[in-house]
DNA sequence: ATGGTGGCTTTGCCA
């Protein structure tokens, strides 16, 4: 069995504690956070080893986004991949000793326009997703066990929104980046674990909502419940067959100092 | 229609 979570965290320091609190609950074998918000130098590398989580693939930068991947696994290799020309530590992967790979992705979050002529912050992000289109496609083959996680910053079906309609022309959820992300996901046949989990539609034909994320801004989180489902964990075929549970830890999001994102989990029995 | 909150810091920028 292994438990794998993803979790944009929004500052690791800021809530080292209570990700301590959440891998001491859940016992995950490997964490992937985004928005650690911090340089590898100031990472608190010594509080997850002294979790019992002694392997740690670190990228980050100052003030903003930053990924990494802590561990009770070893690691056989750990790398990062740069997108859009930046060098700014949206990604980073490990393989286990198994040969499994882990994809961990901050994508852009696009700004608040959805026009590329008028917002460079929209283009980033498209241009990211094809980018990590084209790299799996040219490096990577589906019948490779792999794992994408992260903060994709897209919500792609109806029903990863509080309301399809009223986010069309909203950012994270505008037809062109659910397009360039399905067909990220659909050209290399990725499977959205949670999603075969936990389909859109229930036997009766009722819209299954999901978020994993929830603004800040908002009075009340949990009464308004305008939710987005913006972090995803993905699978390649040959780990489907071992999929065993996919959860989303909403009650993460009514803690003190939470994230706006909560984590994801995918129990994989192998 | 607007502004609402949070984190890190470059007290503005990013989300």
């Amino acid at each position: 069995m292994i438990k794998i979570v993803t979790w944009n965290i929004n500052s690791v320091r800021l809530r080292i504690e209570m990700v301590l609190d959440f891998l001491q609950k859940t016992n995950p074998d490997i964490l992937c956070l985004q928005e650690i918000k911090t340089v590898n130098d100031t990472f608190p590398f010594q509080a997850f080893k002294d979790a019992g989580y002694s392997y740690m693939a670190v990228r980050g930068m100052k003030s903003y986004n930053g990924v990494a991947i802590i561990s009770r696994l070893p690691f056989a290799d750990e790398f990062a991949l740069d997108f859009v020309g930046k060098q700014d530590c949206r990604h980073i992967a490990v393989r286990l000793d198994d040969g499994c790979e882990i994809h961990n992705f901050y994508v852009p979050a696009g700004g608040d326009i959805p026009d590329i002529n008028e917002n460079p912050k929209f283009a980033h992000k498209l241009d990211f997703v094809d980018e990590m289109r084209v790299w799996f496609a040219n490096n990577r083959d589906i019948q490779q066990k792999m794992v994408l996680v992260g903060d994709l910053n897209i919500a792609p079906l109806p029903e990863d929104v509080w309301s399809h309609k009223q986010l069309l022309n909203v950012v994270s959820h505008t037809p062109i980046e659910v397009e360039k992300l399905s067909v990220m996901r659909d050209e290399f046949g990725w499977c959205d674990a949670v999603r075969h989990h936990y389909p859109a539609r229930d036997s009766d034909g009722n819209e299954v909502k999901l978020y994993s994320w929830w603004s800040y801004r908002a009075r009340d989180w949990q009464a308004s419940n305008k939710g987005r489902r913006l972090d995803h964990i993905w699978l390649t075929p040959p780990l489907l067959p071992v999929l065993q549970q996919a959860d989303i830890a909403s009650l993460w999001r009514g803690a003190e100092k939470p994230s706006d994102h909560v984590p994801i989990t995918v129990t994989l029995d192998y």
